[in-house]
DNA sequence: ATTATAAGCGAACAGTAGTTCGATTGTCAA
DNA sequence: TTGACAATCGAACTACTGTTCGCTTATAAT
């Protein structure tokens, strides 16, 4: 199950070694020495830098100057730092329901507030229609055990059914309450089954849940 | 006199020298040593190089590192980094650097495959330069008790220093490898602690810990 | 002319840096 | 086990590189 990713023949030591030489060049403006490099890998002995550069000259990475002190370039670009603003895509607004309290239903009538929307890209949703998708801010911790803490935005796609494993919002009537779980229907009941391991299920009956909608997507910003 | 002024008040010796050193850069991607500029604008004495360097140094063209050989550096070339570009309405692509696993180094390659970058909404940002930004996905548990999971896009300002608490990514240079945890220093060293219970936290010395960046924000996608 | 200051010169010095080499270790296939 | 090969290690060697210092030259104000 290798994901196959860059650095296809580098050695873990090689990558170090690459990534050490562009931030240092990045930071200085001038490559490090043999010696510079092997102190911050952990490597004594100069000749194995020296080694392990050659590796990174056969490999297409860099190119070295014989006999000359600090002699390293980085052959894809000197600047390491790129642009990243791309090509822009339609945007999707999202209808943003608010908080999701405890003990509130969620409406279930649209609103059509501009300001009251978040905006998504498309890739976001997963091919969804984006017209069956809506958003909340959990409100409190107590759907910390699905993993979904206090502020996070979770979006939904709007549906009354699930399938065993879907993490859905629901409605349980008897509790009055609403809450995010994974949801699993078995033995003619529902277990709603909380995402953290040491926590136990909670069983309800089918006619005492109203499902509001699946979790699509969880967006979480740290400050 | 002089017909116009291309660098102000500097002596033609050192307009020279300035010009030799951008165009060495530029042609070898190090820079060159006292003797190479000397040889090259006909001044045999190093230390004349030396003071004219000095001179430059003074009037800021360029930064110098003492005991450094080609420990220069034009300070054009640093503030590379700082690019502010609010672009309205715009998505940014952000670089999308693969998955963080123990044991591999987050590849510092550029990312020229349009699939390899994340598109965003610039408020998801909340305000950061986009082009500071880069993102992971999370591969393991390690920080399941951070409400951070297996799969999860984590988006990270590029940073090397953190506060205590801070929730980073550090390349181990000794280990080479990355992880994804809270950053401490306490006592002198570095204490990086997984919110996992079951496991330990890893103590390092500063030097041999390179601060990748800061977590701001974590996607996650169910399907 | 005198003086102060900037600029230049050349040599010597000490530490730095790339290179080389013999020896060792680890891996993998025969 | 054996052999081949990649990777590593430590040390020594030579050349390189920045720094320093005493001395000289140039310029301009006094």
């Amino acid at each position: 199950m290798s994901p196959k990713k860059p650095y296809n023949k580098l050695s873990k030591r090689q990558q170090a070694i690459l990534q050490y030489v562009k931030q240092f060049i990045d930071k200085n403006g001038y490559p490090p020495t043999i010696r510079e490099i092997g102190s911050q890998i952990g490597v004594a002995s100069t000749s194995v830098v020296n080694y392990n550069l050659n590796k990174l000259v056969e490999a297409g990475y860099i190119e070295r100057s014989d006999r000359v002190s600090r002699g390293i370039r980085l052959v894809a670009d000197i600047p390491a730092r790129k642009k990243s603003v791309k090509a822009a895509q339609q945007n999707v607004a999202i209808p943003y329901y608010g908080r999701i309290v405890a003990g509130e239903p969620i409406p279930v009538e649209a609103f059509d507030d501009p300001d009251k929307a978040i905006e998504v890209t498309p890739d976001m949703l997963g091919g969804i229609d984006p017209s069956e998708v809506f958003a909340l801010e959990v409100q409190g911790n107590s759907m910390i055990d699905a993993m979904i803490s206090d502020g996070d935005i979770v979006l939904l796609r709007r549906q009354e059914t699930a399938r065993n494993g879907d993490m859905v919002a629901v409605w349980l009537t008897t509790r009055g309450e609403t809450t995010l779980k994974r949801f699993y229907l078995e033995n003619g009941r529902v277990r709603l089954q909380p995402a953290h391991p040491t926590m136990e299920p909670i069983f309800v009956s089918p006619d005492e849940c109203q499902i509001q909608g699946k979790i699509i997507s969880i967006i979480r910003h740290l400050h």
